[in-house]
RNA sequence: GCCGACUUAGCUCAAUCGGUAGAGCAUCUGUCUUGUAAACAGAAGGUCAGGGGUUCGAUUCCCCUAGUCGGCUCCA
């Protein structure tokens, strides 16, 4: 650090260029107070508005609801909230305390778990911090003077330990460079409240933490590993402005609304009967017609995209497995064995081996490639008791499994059409935004083949999912242990993201297998094999589907598609004519015929989020008409019948919602 | 699997500071039927998740098991 004296600097502010003197804060030049501007970017770095700016500087604001300034709250909040438990928990040790999406956390190492009244005080003490107005103070200290002053925080120093280290990742607590304690400072007389090491930055004072809001508690292994003592995790979330705090808990009260777990119950779609087992649903009628839905449509583009549609069995002798691999990479996700006859069985847990016999049953040519075998595969994962979760993490699930087999050259082709194969499938599903995520090995053992073989299928991957033109997130370590693959991320109606579509290159189980084709010179090669799940699994996709619509599916999904409601008992019979018609092009109606008074008729129906309703009195019947309510509440009167009945069917073959 | 909370009628939820439980909706029966989100009346429905323990007595207190929920780890 050169010592420059000298009375005035210049700075960059805004684009243009400024004379300031020495000593000048990024906060005095840029003019903030803490409130719309927390933090700033000097030179590109996000600092702490209490930073003295040098000669040359390029100054920028970072504003409070910016993805920078929001972290920058969250963060500082975290240590409003570790503070305020240390001081109700005195023995709580410290772990670590970052943003997180839409909020932030801090993990302690506590006697005794928290409570919900616990969180209660601790956000109680919380706000008075935030009141009070604290400020945070950075402090440079050498490594040494960290583990003094934090000797009483066991991972404190473990971090002070790892800093530097060949395999530092960076982290809020400590980067690669020096360290820092940030002092939290009582503005009246300047006293030490509590500090925290900390890369910062921070907003000036804990008056700047505009919004704020405790959420739930639960333990969180130290560094994320089970192989680590259990800390207890606070989860808070920390906005700009009241508002924004309110928009984002509505959207999780809409999340509530929409879990597929309770509107399975309410429209009797599934249950999952405890005598069964945990993880293993069952589909009752209205859930069973959806399913078929999915999959007469799956077959039908399928068939069209030249699929070939096969069945395997759902158990195999162990052997199989241990020609694909899965038995040692894969085997404690899978239902331990059992013996017939002297030889040990398993219950699939994917369908690729059997496929690879399948494949594996003639000698095949090129001319055949690529060969797309397809099928509605169950299969049994033996899930850990705690993940196991509605439908979107079961035991049992049936995967819409293709593997496709191709030549080399042939490959990168044919991920491309599939990935846009896959796309416009999900399109049609309703599902319009995505992002795609690109999962690959990492130095871990628990991948298998060749490096040279990954960085080749790695590259198709990537290629491809260049070209798409979509968001690609890379996966580091996400890989599948037999090749890398994407996955297909899909956004549903509130913004959640959903993991759908696989695609998996495999250059391993074609060796394993030993499958071969015999190309066009007469040698005999080994076929690239691609897995490829639609929908993930059908179950998952489902439960995705009645979260992205909330239960109100298109009418072409819609278990009962129309209702006709009588207005009075007499004029049921006419609309049972109606329904017939109706039925004649397989649309899914039924006539409320109970004796119900007509206006609770119209609520079940709603509440079954039924698209159409038809009702039918005696001016309706006059007119050879029926009148339509809608989900909306919107009516549309005195319809001739052939008119509704062309609507309807209509609605159902665009698929569109209505 | 790990940490924590929870489990009362088909569903949503009461109650009992330890003396074996009640409502609304749904179901069934009957009466009544006319225009866009709940007619009226009656009946039936629970070994208070299962097992063990403490106690004169347990739905209530303790332990175990299962399941659910929220996290962690993992994952379609």
């Amino acid at each position: 650090m050169g010592v420059t004296v000298s009375a005035e600097l210049r700075i960059t502010l805004a684009g243009a260029e400024r004379v300031v003197a020495a000593g000048t804060t990024a906060g005095d030049a840029l003019e903030a107070d803490g409130r719309a501007v927390v933090a700033a970017r000097v030179n590109g770095e996000l600092r702490d508005l209490y930073h003295q700016v040098a000669d040359g500087d390029v100054v920028e604001p970072v504003e409070v609801g910016s993805p920078d300034g929001r972290a920058i709250v969250r963060h500082s909040t975290a240590h409003v909230m570790a503070q305020a438990v240390q001081e109700l928990f005195p023995e709580a040790k410290l772990g670590i305390g970052p943003p997180v999406e839409n909020g932030f956390y801090y993990d302690f190492d506590v006697k005794q778990p928290f409570q919900p009244d616990d969180l209660k005080r601790v956000e109680k003490r919380m706000r008075e911090i935030v009141k009070q107005g604290q400020t945070f103070q950075r402090r440079p200290v050498t490594d040494e003077q960290a583990r003094e002053e934090l000797a009483a925080e066991p991972y404190k120093l473990e971090l002070i330990g790892l800093k530097g280290g060949a395999d530092a990742e960076e982290s809020v607590e400590v980067g690669g460079g020096q360290l820092t304690i940030y002092d939290n400072l009582d503005p009246k007389d300047g006293s030490l409240c509590w500090k925290d090491l900390c890369r910062g930055p921070h907003v000036p004072s804990t008056r700047s933490i505009p919004a704020f809001k405790l959420m739930r508690s639960g333990g969180a292994y130290w560094r994320g590993s089970e192989k680590n003592p259990q800390l207890q995790r606070i989860y808070g979330t920390a906005w700009e402005s009241r508002e924004k705090q309110d928009e984002y808990l509505h959207l999780l009260e809409e999340a509530e609304k929409r879990d597929h777990r309770k509107l399975g119950a309410e429209l009797d779609l599934y249950s999952f009967p405890p005598e069964l087992g945990s993880g293993l649903p069952v589909f009752h009628p209205k859930g069973g017609i959806i399913r078929k839905q999915m999959e007469d449509y799956m077959r039908q583009r399928q068939l069209e995209a030249g699929y070939e549609f096969v069945n395997t069995p759902h158990l195999t002798k162990s052997s199989l497995f241990e020609t694909s691999g899965h038995l040692p990479w894969y085997g404690e996700d899978m239902f331990p064995a059992f013996e017939l006859d002297g030889t040990e069985y398993r219950v699939k847990p994917m369908n690729c081996p059997m496929h690879n016999l399948i494949y594996r049953a003639r000698g095949r040519s090129y001319r055949e490639l690529p060969l797309r075998l397809s099928e509605f595969g169950s299969v049994y994962r033996y899930e850990k008791s705690g993940v196991v979760h509605g439908l979107t993490r079961v035991r049992g699930m049936t995967q819409d499994d293709s593997h496709i087999y191709t030549t080399r050259e042939q490959m990168t082709d044919e991920i491309k059409s599939l990935l846009n194969f896959v796309l416009s499938v999900l399109r049609d599903f309703g599902l319009d935004e995505f992002y795609l995520e690109l999962s690959t090995r990492d130095d871990s053992d628990k991948f298998i083949g060749e490096q040279a073989d990954w960085d080749e299928a790695t590259q198709a991957l990537r290629q491809t999912a260049e070209e798409s033109g979509l968001t690609l997130v890379d996966d580091p370590g996400g890989a599948a242990f037999y090749g890398p693959k994407i996955s297909v991320q899909a956004k549903d109606a509130i913004g959640r993201t959903w993991q759908l579509s696989t695609i998996q290159l495999d250059l391993n189980q074609p060796k394993r297998f030993g499958l071969e084709y015999q190309a066009a010179d007469g040698s005999r090669q080994t076929p690239v094999m691609i897995h490829r799940a639609l929908f993930g699994s059908i179950e998952r996709f489902l439960g995705v589907l009645v979260e992205h619509y909330a239960g109100a599916f298109p009418a072409w999904l819609a278990p009962v598609q129309v209702v006709g409601i009588p207005i009075a008992e007499a004029h049921a019979p006419y609309l049972h004519d109606v329904a017939k018609k109706l039925k004649a092009h397989g649309i899914r109606v039924e006539v409320d015929s109970s004796d119900d008074r007509m206006q609770k008729k119209i609520r079940n129906a709603q509440k079954q989020k039924v698209p159409f309703m038809l009702l039918a009195g005696d001016d309706d019947i006059a007119a050879g008409a029926v009148s339509f309510r809608f989900r909306s509440g919107e009516q549309k009167n005195g319809v001739p019948v052939d008119e509704a009945v062309a609507e309807i069917i209509d609605a159902v073959e665009r698929r569109v919602q209505v």
